[in-house]
RNA sequence: GUCCCCGUAGCUCAGCUGGAUAGAGCACUGGUUUCCUAAACCAGGGGUCGCAGGUUCAAAUCCUGCCGGGGACGCCA
């Protein structure tokens, strides 16, 4: 139990107590009640809104209760300082040995410390990418990818059993027109000289939507695999066939983008599968027995009404009993389902694979399609699955604060691999995660490589590098001695007396909170905002020991100190190393070159 | 026209399951070099938290309306 949970139970007991003995009435609700570290570290090491909110249910001022309450926390030997401030906050000081005998805890629990229970094995189902498998991903998918990931990681440090999901869009129209593309470099790998003219000649009716040298590879291997079999064939013989293996081919190229940037989904979910699987009609047909679907006629919308707009009979989902704004359809006009409806079958796929708990990661641009979809997820699991869903606003590539030119010719976009390979995994990563997932997110090419304060990933970085580079010294000036967590933490704590040292293993004994709250709003940016803080920290102490020798962390006449302070050096690195693994990014070791 | 997201220091943003005098970095001013290096640190100035109402003991945070920026809006995915 952390800290902070740890005197959240006490004040309850207190509370308890207090009711017990007629001081305050029984059963109040104590839902409310908080233990934070308060803003001011001034006001102390931790304080409680319990006067506060037991005010109005209890009938009696705030601070009288607060009073009464002080009164008995004080008696908690751990304490050593109650005050009552303000319109009824509590603040509390602890004393320094419960700090100490945090990092203790800390060091010996190594990358298991903050690990949490709350997620209670519960079974959560994150899906992210799931980029149509017509091309490598690009760096609008980066962001996704990489808040999706971290955000699996941290639920299952939380506690929660995570299933990784990638939904392979296989089965509309997009992957025809793959087939088609890939089609036209076949018969470019057979000799046949492709151009516009060429193409409506050889494929009549039909676009060459995906240009990109990427399918010319894909084009000589079916050469070499099909000869000229396909060549000159209807196309209802050849699509099928080149669509496969260009599915097949596209998926192989994708997998490699997210190994490179340490992705591993664990279920590939094939849309195609799905449905000729009839989990439509199964979807369908649950939300038909429920009385949820009929036939109508939809108003045109509003503002941009498309040209040709004509009412129509169709087949409706009634989302808006479910919070949407209208019913949406099911159907399109030549009878297929849409993509709202196999997207229906596919997240009741999810609940009946066991999923009470999804989470999607979309583009900005699906942002309109929230509603609808939890509005299905509501109808066909009759309120017991919860779906949220995190958008992603657009990334705005740059370099020196100028709109980034990386396409390498016109027409050719910017691919997630150029950007890895411009900066490197862990940078992507880091940044892709320092800003809120809903705001938008400025990256910087040439500051996200620069080695200043100006760059969190260095930053950071370079607070666990330093730890490390302290724990070699140590290591060459006491070869005999034991520097793991666990034997550190047996090292004489009580040596670390100054406020800036206490002050770190304060900020380092927040993150089982941090990871607590960031795991409950979803939100897995927070993970590094909070390494920020913690690598600020120890930067700070660090640069002390320049100024008063004394506060240097490797004080070779006094070993004993000396263990101690390297027994916080080994805290840090171990809370920064817990807290990248995270958000999938290596620590470093050091930072020279 | 409807819905969603955003609007916090000159700039980029945290904080938003309500809590005390609203934080950080950059920029600006001044200072600090034996551990991994000034690639870092310390100090200082800088705010009507878009505007107006409301709920509350307490609002940047919740509710309503407006203003500004972005996105979405039957049959594409």
């Amino acid at each position: 139990m952390n800290i902070f949970r740890r005197f959240e139970a006490i004040t309850r007991a207190e509370i308890e107590a207090l009711a017990k003995a007629g001081a305050l009435p029984a059963g109040l609700d104590l839902s409310a009640l908080s233990v934070d570290p308060p803003r001011e570290a001034a006001h102390g090491d931790l304080s409680t809104n319990a006067a506060m909110v037991l005010a109005k249910p209890a009938g009696k001022p705030p601070r009288a209760i607060a009073d009464l309450l002080a009164e008995r926390l004080r008696m908690i030997p751990d304490v050593t300082e109650v005050t009552v401030a303000g319109p009824g906050f509590i603040n509390l000081r602890l004393a320094p040995e419960v700090w100490r005998a945090e990092l203790a805890t800390l060091l010996r629990a190594g990358r298991e410390y903050g690990k949490a229970a709350i997620g209670h094995g519960q079974a959560v189902n994150v899906e992210y990418v799931s980029a149509n498998p017509t091309g490598p991903l690009h760096v609008g998918h980066a962001r996704g990818t990489v808040v999706g990931d971290a955000l699996a990681n941290l639920l299952a440090f939380a506690g929660y059993r995570v299933t990784r999901e990638y939904y392979i869009n296989d089965a509309g129209a997009q992957v025809d027109a793959l087939a088609v593309s890939a089609y036209a470099r076949y018969l470019e790998a057979l000799g046949t000289s492709m151009d516009e003219a060429a193409f409506a000649r050889l494929v009549p009716g039909r676009d060459w939507a995906y240009r990109g040298e990427y399918l010319v590879p894909l084009g000589a291997a079916l050469a070499a695999h099909h000869g000229r079999d396909l060549a000159g064939k209807n196309e209802a013989v050849w699509l099928p066939i080149v669509r496969d293996q260009a599915i097949a081919a596209m998926m192989a190229l994708i997998r490699e983008d997210l190994a490179a940037l340490g992705v591993r989904h664990d279920i590939f979910s094939s849309e195609r599968a799905l449905v000729d699987a009839g989990a439509v009609d199964a979807a369908v047909k649950v939300l038909e027995s429920r009385g949820l679907i009929y036939t109508g006629v939809l108003e045109p919308p509003k503002g941009k009404k498309p040209d040709d707009w004509e009412p129509r009979p169709q087949t409706l989902f009634r989302a808006t009993q479910f919070g949407d704004e209208v019913d949406r359809p099911l159907k399109k006009s030549d009878g297929s389902w849409t993509y709202f409806a196999t997207d229906l079958a596919y997240h009741f796929d999810k609940w009946r694979r066991g999923f009470q708990v999804m989470i999607d990661v979309w583009g900005a641009d699906h942002g309109g399609y929230i509603k609808r979809m939890q509005a299905g997820v509501k109808a066909l699991t009759e309120d017991a699955a919860a779906l949220d869903v995190k958008i992603c606003q657009l990334v705005k590539l740059l370099e020196n604060g100028q709109p980034a030119k990386m396409s390498k010719r016109a027409g050719t976009f910017v691919t997630l691999r150029d950007l890895i390979e411009a900066v490197g995994k862990d940078v992507v990563r880091f940044i892709m995660l320092t800003r809120r997932n809903d705001a938008s997110l400025d990256f910087d090419l040439v500051k996200a490589r620069e080695q200043s304060r100006d760059n969190p990933v260095f930053y950071v970085q370079y607070a666990h590098a330093r730890c490390r580079s302290v724990l070699r010294h140590a290591h060459e000036l006491y070869p005999d001695a034991a520097l793991d967590g666990a034997a550190l933490a047996s090292s004489p704590l009580a040596r670390l007396e100054d406020r800036a040292e206490i002050g770190l293993i304060q900020v380092l004994a927040q993150w089982p909170r941090v990871v607590e709250s960031a795991a409950l709003a979803h939100e897995p940016h927070r993970i590094a905002f909070y390494l920020s803080e913690v690598a600020a920290a120890f930067h700070g102490l660090w640069t002390r020991g320049k100024d008063e020798a004394q506060l240097r962390f490797l004080i070779e006449s006094d070993r004993p100190l000396t263990m101690a302070r390297l027994a916080l050096v080994e805290g840090v690195a171990s809370i920064v190393a817990a807290g990248l693994s995270i958000m999938g990014v290596a620590p470093v070791e050091e930072m020279r070159e």
